[in-house]
DNA sequence: ATGTAAAACGAACGATCGTTCTTTTGTCAA
DNA sequence: TTGACAAAAGAACGATCGTTCGTTTTACAT
């Protein structure tokens, strides 16, 4: 890895932290420097311009989120196991991610979705994939046999990246006790529900 | 109403419209008055800081949501008919909100949910407020029959949230023509499954 | 209609924004 | 060790940020 590679690896690292609190508009290239103890100059160059960074962020928090919450879901057996190992993942990330100031895709979200651009459309494509991602989990938990096979994998996907976001809502804004509790509740019911009946 | 009511009025009309798509922290006084046709120290002296400017655009669109929303909800007869009332409401405005932007409360749930100081604290206190308002819809719904009694109607206020927020990112970011399905879908289960057994 | 207070303006402040240069420093292979 | 190229620094740019202040205009009660 060379020099020049480090360092922008560093700075997208630093950026990140700086995002999760501030947000992508709220990153700026004069404190992020500041922080790195580097020449706003020096550090722009790694990038050419400022949306670029932002892209690269965003780009660089979904492969954080896929090395922390997706990857380790992958050890466990296909259907059932993986999803929840998944959901318990996703409920710690949320709960105490690895930056600062929680999840930036989350709140990128909300803070791109009516501002055309390269970036919005970067934001908007991994939170599909994200529930691309559930969505396939479901149709495999049916393949195995563990929900049912007339269960609507979209309407599942929905449903559980809606936990997601409330969890969080109620857990960082709200600082709610029970936020947890409510989640994990939620999920079980969830999961309950598409589950094959054993009854 | 005196002139200086007038104007202030209509300084917050146009800055909660601005805050929709940009979000509170893109709120800028420069452009604000430049949509509004006036000076920015004219803007300015009706509010004394940017800081109190925010939270006055925070409390105007409670304000909205209260009116656009909850008030005609509270028409229809208390329980469920006057909750149905108000998810419908709730579905009307993330889909289609009178705001050029969505929702600025949503959004600013998650800019804020990390940064502590009055501007957060009067975001914190709305979205409190909601879900006690929620919570307390089900509560009647209860005490009317309609709702089966072992209900726990914190538990339900918060998956009613969870799908309102989810429906405003599947709609507005992702743009998905199922959104709304999914939504009414999520909030008729959900009904379903806090109505008194039938069966 | 007149006087007074409220409201809006215009100009300027220091600070910071993203970006563009040129120059200096550092890296790394030959 | 030298030479070529990458990486970082430094200074400056016009633009915009929130804010202050003194002046001018406008509104409104008498």
């Amino acid at each position: 890895m060379s020099k020049g590679e480090r360092t922008r690896a560093a700075i997208l690292d630093q950026a990140l932290a700086l995002t999760s609190t501030d947000g992508l508009s709220g990153l700026t290239i004069g404190t992020l420097a500041e922080q790195l103890g580097m020449s706003k100059s020096g550090l722009f160059a790694h990038f050419g311009s400022k949306e670029q960074l932002q892209q690269a962020v965003v780009d660089h928090a979904a492969a954080l989120f896929a090395e922390t919450v997706v990857k380790p879901a992958l050890d466990k057996p296909r259907g059932l196991p993986r999803l929840l190992a998944f959901f318990d993942g996703w409920i710690a990330w949320s709960k105490e991610p690895p930056l600062p100031g929680g999840c930036p895709l989350q709140a990128a979200s909300f803070e791109l979705d009516d501002r055309p651009g390269p970036l919005r459309d970067v934001v908007a494509r991994t939170q599909g994939e994200l529930r691309q991602f559930v969505a396939g989990g479901a149709r495999r938990a049916i393949e195995a046999g563990h929900f049912r096979s007339d269960l609507d994998v979209d309407q599942f996907a929905f449903e559980a990246i809606a936990i997601a976001y409330a969890f969080t809502m109620n857990q960082r804004l709200l600082r709610h006790p029970l936020a947890e509790g409510w989640a994990r509740t939620a999920i079980d019911g969830l999961v309950q529900r598409a589950s094959r009946r054993v009854v």
